[in-house]
DNA sequence: CTAGTTTTAGTTGTTTATACCATAATTACC
DNA sequence: GGTAATTATGGTATAAACAACTAAAACTAG
């Protein structure tokens, strides 16, 4: 094709025909609940067709105005009450057979899912329930058949999850304000498993890096020594942003 | 806003208003001269308006029944004549203003960019000259002000770059089929700059990770002492595919 | 008071990164 | 033909870092 043509594509008496894009934003929405060990991403059911009935990633659709990264918000802001979370584009989906509203034949609608991944504080996340359609968290690993290629978008999310909290300090934004050492590696194991360091050198690297100040403060729940209560200090985390904090 | 007015917000009776997309692919192509020790990137003369006179990143808008990388694809083999590259997705930049042609007043168009990244031979690459608009490599550092937001698209591609060079073996989709290990360093500095290991090193270090196969061939080039030819062997690389390849 | 639990603070052996050096094998030049 | 310059190669030594493991400290439960 000249590239006479291609510049006037964008033209309405275009000679090469252009997609037509919905573009909607899906989530990939993950909490840790350290308390049962488990990994959990937030999925809704969808009452209408396409794929009426099956559990699919929280999604919508961009509104006139509105940025992704709103979009992205919104549909958040729309399922579950937080205050404290981290959130980031992740990629996009957009191949021409991706949504069945999509025929083959009439090339008259595209659907391009601009995927998002968060993290959530799980004692934080309050449900909104609305009765029309069900809204749960699941353990990854029983995560049924979703809508769309929205498995797909799961497992890129869970990837992204691994490697952010191995060398980004996003566990700090799901944390509360203060907490322990043991705290931290709780996260750690539930969301890496436990192939890497153990406890002990945990706690020897992440002191070492030196962005945990000790707050002096100590817990006392339970049985057990208390433990040091520690504070993310943020200027501190400057030089270690390209180091690993944990090895995988 | 309740859940059932998001629910329908996709049927043409919609009391919420929805943007209408053109989707776009913008490249953020790279290139190494490793003759003149250059990073370069690949950027084209905008004849029209906006931006006409401007310098911008190679981009099209996607066309009916084409994939995103399709189109990144298309629009990279319309620019340049090269067999060997690499390319992934970027980011996708989708801001309500990113695009003059957007006005703020009437909602009636947005232009997305789902951008992608490219990494391409360049001995290898002949540059398509169709005497209408321009179209130039830039070594990076002296790349002008470009068109819409594509300086920041430059500046996110020039970060993928520099991770991709530490953790994947990309450097090997634009070396020839054998080459020497300092063919492999000069890439690596020319790219990295000199902030990491020493050439000795370096080959240490590569070697001893085990997917580089001596194919028992030497060079002899220009003075000094002949080199061994080295072959990427992406079975052996496998084991190594989280280790970094070198330490910036 | 004792046993159990959890945090904390090490020690040690092995691996690894870094800086630096010596030698080998070629070309360039006088 | 000999010598210098050049590039590739193969080391060594030192310091740091990772991994596995041990032991003590500070609490609770009974």
């Amino acid at each position: 094709m000249s590239a006479k043509l291609h510049r006037t594509a964008n033209h309405s008496l275009s000679p090469v025909p252009l997609a037509d894009f919905k573009v909607g934003v899906d989530n990939v929405i993950f909490s840790v609940d350290t308390q049962q060990n488990r990994l959990l991403v937030l999925v809704v059911m969808r009452p209408d067709p396409p794929f009426a009935g099956y559990w699919s990633l929280p999604g919508t659709l961009v509104r006139q105005g509105e940025s992704l990264e709103d979009a992205a918000y919104r549909v958040l802001a729309e399922k579950i009450r937080v205050n404290t979370l981290y959130l980031e584009q992740l990629y996009t989906f957009g191949g021409p057979d991706r949504d069945p509203r999509e025929s083959p034949t009439a090339f008259d609608v595209r659907y391009l899912s601009v995927s998002h991944f968060a993290l959530v504080r799980f004692e934080d996340a309050e449900l909104i329930a609305d009765g029309v359609s069900g809204i749960a968290w699941y353990p990854l690993a029983q995560v049924p058949q979703l809508a769309f290629d929205h498995n797909e978008i799961l497992a890129y999310g869970y990837r992204r999850l691994r490697n952010k909290l191995e060398y980004s300090p996003i566990a700090f934004d799901v944390l509360p304000e203060v907490f322990t050492l043991g705290d931290l590696y709780q996260l750690y194991v539930t969301v890496l498993g436990d192939g890497f360091s153990d406890y002990s050198n945990f706690r020897a690297r992440l002191l070492k890096l030196g962005f945990l100040q000790d707050t002096g403060r100590k817990t006392s729940r339970g049985a057990g020594r208390p433990a040091s209560l520690y504070r993310f200090d943020a200027a501190a985390f400057e030089p270690c942003k390209d180091k690993p904090m944990v090895f995988i």
